[in-house]
DNA sequence: AGCAAACAGGACTTCACAAGTCCGATTAGG
DNA sequence: CCTAATCGGACTTGTGAAGTCCTGTTTGCT
């Protein structure tokens, strides 16, 4: 069905709503996991299991301690959708042959096609390299599809594929 | 890790290998399941089921009864790897809230981000349609990525929805 | 007419990864 | 120095994919 894992979702969900409410200023935008729960309706160990994956990844800042919590580090207009799905997910990698070994494709020596998935595996890093957390909260979806030659935040491949 | 399903990968492969290889014209390109299981080297029932699933999709025509076999209806030109993928693992949906029913996210109500992945969807689905199977073949990978705006076959968009 | 080859369709079993849950380590605060 | 609140990683469970098999139907060949 080509689903991206349902961790992925929350995480965009949890980054949304970690830029969208900042109620008290004092705190400098950290907010707990407990308060994100609350705030998405996603169930407390989820969110930190989310955040503990974003936090690995740099994307949020953990403070550690009483009256701790996370913090995103960059503006959501920097953050790619393919960022956080490398956070979570791990790396892109739609076929066995691309770099996401531990499992060499047990028919890839008489595979015709064998790194040609490379060139589809470009091509979607490209496709969601190029929509920001920015873009889909102030997505109205207005046309139907924006002329997808625009690259938003146009950050480079090494990023992505690290 | 985002990979798509290993049955998509197989089927890529099979059609690759059904235009590749026509040593005997009489049949006028029609291969067998154990045929182009030897082939490709994957086993011979997964072919089948393959080769199923891209019948009841219309990418491939069968003849049944003896000196039956399989034959593709399109040249592989005009088949996108969109296609390819909703004939096997069905229609392309990341997330819950697409038109995927039957998990309509048990936190939808309280979702800010409820539609927004449409944008993103839709980001996919072009960068899928936009590359076929014959891109895929001669795919010496020659930069690094195409400009990204070139649609090779252009199918609309209702015909990956359905 | 009878037989063999090959597809169609479904059901079943197996298994790996994701989802969810838990408790220990660490640190700011009082 | 102690407490409290939080991060960190490890664990158990469940779902869905992957793979296999079987039976029925159709067609060509002998
Ligand atoms: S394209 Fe070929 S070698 Fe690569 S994962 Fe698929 S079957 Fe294996
Ligand atoms: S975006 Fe929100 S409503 Fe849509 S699937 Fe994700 S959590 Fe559910």
């Amino acid at each position: 069905m080509l689903r991206l894992s349902k961790l992925t979702d929350y995480a965009v969900v949890v980054l949304l709503a970690m830029a969208e409410r900042v109620p008290e200023p004092a705190s400098a935008g950290v907010r707990t996991s407990p308060c994100l729960a609350g705030a998405t309706g996603v169930p407390e160990p989820t969110v930190a299991k989310v955040l503990k994956a974003l936090s690995a990844a740099g994307l949020v800042a953990s403070l550690r301690g009483a009256r701790g919590g996370y913090r995103l580090m960059r503006p959501l207009e920097e953050i790619s959708v393919a960022d956080v799905v490398t956070a979570v997910d791990g790396p892109i990698a739609l076929a066995a042959c691309i770099e996401g070994a531990a499992s060499p494709c047990e028919v890839h020596h008489s595979c015709a096609a064998k790194g040609q998935w490379q060139l589809v595996n470009d091509a979607v890093c490209a496709a969601l390299g190029a929509i920001s957390l920015a873009d889909m909260r102030e997505a109205a979806v207005p046309p139907l599809l924006r002329p997808s030659g625009r690259p938003v935040t146009s950050l480079p491949f090494s990023q992505i594929a690290e």
